[in-house]
RNA sequence: CGAGGUGUAGCGCAGUCUGGUAGCGCACAUGGUUUGGGACCAUGGGGCCGAAGGUUCGAAUCCUUUCACCUCGACCA
């Protein structure tokens, strides 16, 4: 029997020994997800599903503030379109997936299951966009795209994922970088206050942006294990897709110029994020604000009289505010207590013959496992303030999680030493060559995560490149990534 | 695409070396006793042993071919 039990808590893989396999423990454990039978694509279940659309909502009414407004644009692009910006097509050529037959009919035309959509976007903006009157173009998809990976893990990267695509056109090349600052801010806004991620922002190397940008920003985490995962990203794109397809507008000089274009995406690998920044050995944590349940209630021996009815009486008054759940299958208390706690709802409420004669209930956080007793009629502030409490305390842990595996290097020797001993995060001069991204990569596996703003700035040791050993403005962050 | 590994009940596995009635744990179903950190007893259902071919009186087990998945590397949100 003891024997059993033991058995029975290994459910999960040992996340300090075996990440990955933790990793893909919780997943399914936690019924999020499920494999396919097509080799690289996965379903969401319910209970993974139920976040995406949280972390939809959180995104959608904050493109609509910022007066964006949801389309839909087809899944197949045709070829020649597809082809049309040079870098873009050698970008996504090679993981392309195609669609070259109509029923049995083979197609003049093969045509492209989108890998993202700027060029479809861009043949319909040429044909939208006449006058400067118009602008700016401010436009989202909600969709998913195709990719076809040779690698593919469930959320971080999958042949088919789930992602927001924002095409924005504009009159001046101020106000495109302006979109793409404003929207990598939503994006950073969102995964901090809201997911409790915090998040490295800077700008990315020309070898690492999107093909057919001028550049990229990115949002980057840093996950239990020490790798990074690239979390969102807003691209200002110029005028390469403007001008490859002839979008023409009459400007305020009455001449005919081609407008600034900006696009910016975060998929569902948000959730793969959240897991691997917030998850322990018990399984998931969700920050409450993400949360599909943000309250289980588990009645203790609730076939006694008295015990369910409370229960139920607690569950109406608490859902009025939070998003609740009651267990009341015939599983033991501790079954769903472990149960629970492995699907990462922040707070439980244990209500029991005990506690009802005393008129309080039990709250247990799922952050730090405290328990505190309240009376009854006070469970809902309670829950409340604690709720805030656990979403303060997820993104300070995650914070001080990434700053205890952020170092510095001054020379590769340095950089190896401590990227082995402390994976994570390396804060180090780069002096902008290629070349010395390139070897570094080579090197130490780790690539070059973004160029932090200005404002975040600064210098590291003498102020040469830790590669070459040349004079460098800037620091870069680098690490392994997802 | 390189290097390893694994396919046996829904899940996790044993059995394969040495061929001879296909098993264990969990889960599931029914009844009962339980219930404050993964309860217990009893009974029961569930299998083309990844697929195809071969050797053999007989194949989960030996041989050949093939497919799928996993882990690690190179490419990518």
């Amino acid at each position: 029997m003891a024997k059993n039990k033991k058995q029975n808590k290994k459910e999960l893989a040992d996340m300090e020994e075996n990440f990955p396999q933790w990793y893909t423990d919780v997943i399914s454990k936690t019924e999020m997800v499920d494999y396919s039978p097509v080799k690289g694509f996965m379903v969401i279940r319910p209970y993974g599903y139920a976040i995406w659309e949280n972390i939809q909502k959180e995104f959608d009414k904050r493109f609509k503030a910022t007066g964006h407004q949801n389309m839909y644009f087809p899944l197949l692009i045709p070829k020649s379109m597809l082809e049309k910006e040079a870098e873009h097509v050698e970008g996504f050529a090679p993981e392309v997936a195609w669609v070259t037959k109509g029923g049995d009919k083979e197609l003049n035309e093969p045509l492209a299951v989108r890998p993202t959509s700027e060029t479809i976007i861009c043949s319909m903006y040429a044909k939208w966009l006449h006058s400067y009157r118009q602008l700016p173009f401010l436009y989202n998809q909600w969709c998913s795209v195709v990719r076809w990976e040779k690698t593919t893990r469930p959320f971080l990267r999958t042949s088919e994922f789930l992602w927001q695509e924002g095409h924005t056109l504009h009159e001046t090349a101020e106000e495109a970088q302006a979109e793409t600052m404003q929207m990598l801010n939503i994006y950073r806004e969102v995964a901090e206050e809201v997911l409790a991620i915090p998040m490295l922002t800077g700008r990315k190397s020309d070898k690492e942006k999107f093909a057919g940008a001028d550049a990229t920003y990115t949002i980057e985490a840093l996950m239990h294990d020490g790798q990074a995962l690239q979390s969102g990203t807003s691209h200002n794109l110029g005028q390469h897709f403007t001008k490859a397809f002839e979008i023409q507008y009459l400007d305020r000089n009455n001449e005919q110029s081609y407008p600034y274009h900006t696009s910016w995406g975060v998929s569902s690998r948000l959730i793969g994020g959240l897991i691997m920044v917030h998850g322990d050995e018990n399984g998931l944590v969700l920050p409450p604000k993400i949360a599909p349940v943000q309250i289980v209630i588990i009645p203790v021996a609730q076939h006694k009289e008295g015990v369910l009815d409370k229960a139920y009486e607690l569950k109406k008054i608490l859902e009025q505010n939070y998003r609740v759940e009651l267990d009341d299958s015939d599983n033991s208390p501790g079954w769903k207590f472990n149960q629970w706690e492995m699907k990462g709802v922040p707070i439980r409420l244990e209500i029991g013959p005990r506690d009802i004669e005393n008129g309080q209930a039990v709250l247990a956080r799922r952050d730090t496992s405290e328990k505190i007793t309240v009376a009854l009629d006070e469970v809902g502030t309670q829950a409340g303030d604690l709720l805030d409490a656990i979403q303060k305390n997820l993104f300070e842990k995650a914070l001080k999680m990434r700053e205890e595996k952020t170092s510095s290097a001054e020379n590769m020797d340095e950089f190896q030493e401590k990227l082995a001993e402390n994976p994570g995060f390396i804060k180090a001069m780069w002096c902008g060559d290629r070349a010395c991204e390139d070897q570094i990569k080579e090197q130490t596996g780790a690539s070059l995560r973004a160029v932090p703003f200005d404002e975040e700035q600064e210098i590291i040791g003498d102020g040469t490149c830790v590669c070459c050993g040349k004079p460098a403005e800037k620091v870069a962050w680098f690490a392994r990534a997802y």
